[in-house]
DNA sequence: ATGCAACCTCAAGTCAGGTTGAGATCAAGC
DNA sequence: GCTTGATCTCAACCTGACTTGAGGTTGCAT
């Protein structure tokens, strides 16, 4: 039996609902890091549970792993995270989230616009406007998204 | 010079602001027809314009290629779609768009729930509840998300 | 000492939503 | 008739977030 405070990935896998091999990705993508033990293999903290769940949970806000990653180097380095220090991390989420709730719901409140007139056309209609386009999540054409504005009108 | 209500390829991709590959690909994911000129060139109408800002817009919120393609099946076929067309489809938009919004909110909450307590753990975090994951966006780990629940409490 | 599950690394595959390139053809102006 | 830019098809590549597989090692119970 391993000493109590420590976990192999099998058992991190089994506390969080992860695959193991989405730990090993995390792990190559900065997110976790492990000790090893003599044969190499890996070896966590408890701790680490709640830094998987922390991405586990920004996932759903839409976070990308570097995204992710930037918000863990927010914690503290060397010693085990306490609850103040998650809970500062909670707080940015909630911004975040208030952010999105917020283009959310311009956007809703144009197209009750759009509805009224029945458009979608690229020049009448305030919804389809390209300025606004950057905010919103998505792949979508990275060649529309990421150059000059097309349509600026004139 | 091409008569007046048809477009090539080049013209749509103007003035959507789409790059040309990219209608190419809503072609053969059938979001999108072309006639062909006698060479086998694409030869559009005006209204598909129109089709492609909504293809636009729908991304934004989200929509894959598939979902927007079960959308556009509610266009007439046959007729060039009318306001009342697309009127209709907004309306369905918005009902999506108003689920997006609740379910951040409901998230939201919670993560105010969790903000009082910093823990972001398994156990405790109402946060971190298996059963609404299905309901946000993001790729996320496919073999969470996609099997059993790996934490039903017992 | 041995058996076997769990672990290791590394390379390749997957899916969405496109982009890029090669090599060939079309269309329009001069 | 020629040239030049736009289009054509088809195959290969890209990013993100993982999964899968091959082939080899570890670790713990018996």
């Amino acid at each position: 039996m391993r000493p109590d405070d420590v976990l192999s990935i099998g058992d991190l896998a089994a506390r969080t609902g992860l695959s193991v091999s989405a730990i090993r990705y995390y792990e190559t993508r900065g997110l976790i890091e492990a000790r090893r033990s003599a044969g190499r293999q890996r070896r966590f903290l408890r701790a680490d549970i709640r830094r998987l769940s922390f991405i586990l949970i920004a996932q759903q806000f839409g976070l990308s792993i570097d995204d992710i990653a930037a918000e863990l180097t927010k914690l503290p380095h060397g010693r085990t995270p306490g609850q103040a220090d998650w809970r500062r991390i909670s707080t940015g989420m909630r911004q975040l989230l208030d952010d999105r709730i917020a283009a959310l719901e311009r956007t809703r409140d144009r197209l009750d616009g759009c509805i009224g007139c029945g458009c979608l056309s690229l020049e009448g209609c305030a919804l389809y406007n390209p300025r606004d386009r950057a905010g919103l999540r998505g792949t979508g054409p990275r060649y529309v998204l990421s150059s000059d504005e097309p349509d600026s009108d004139g």
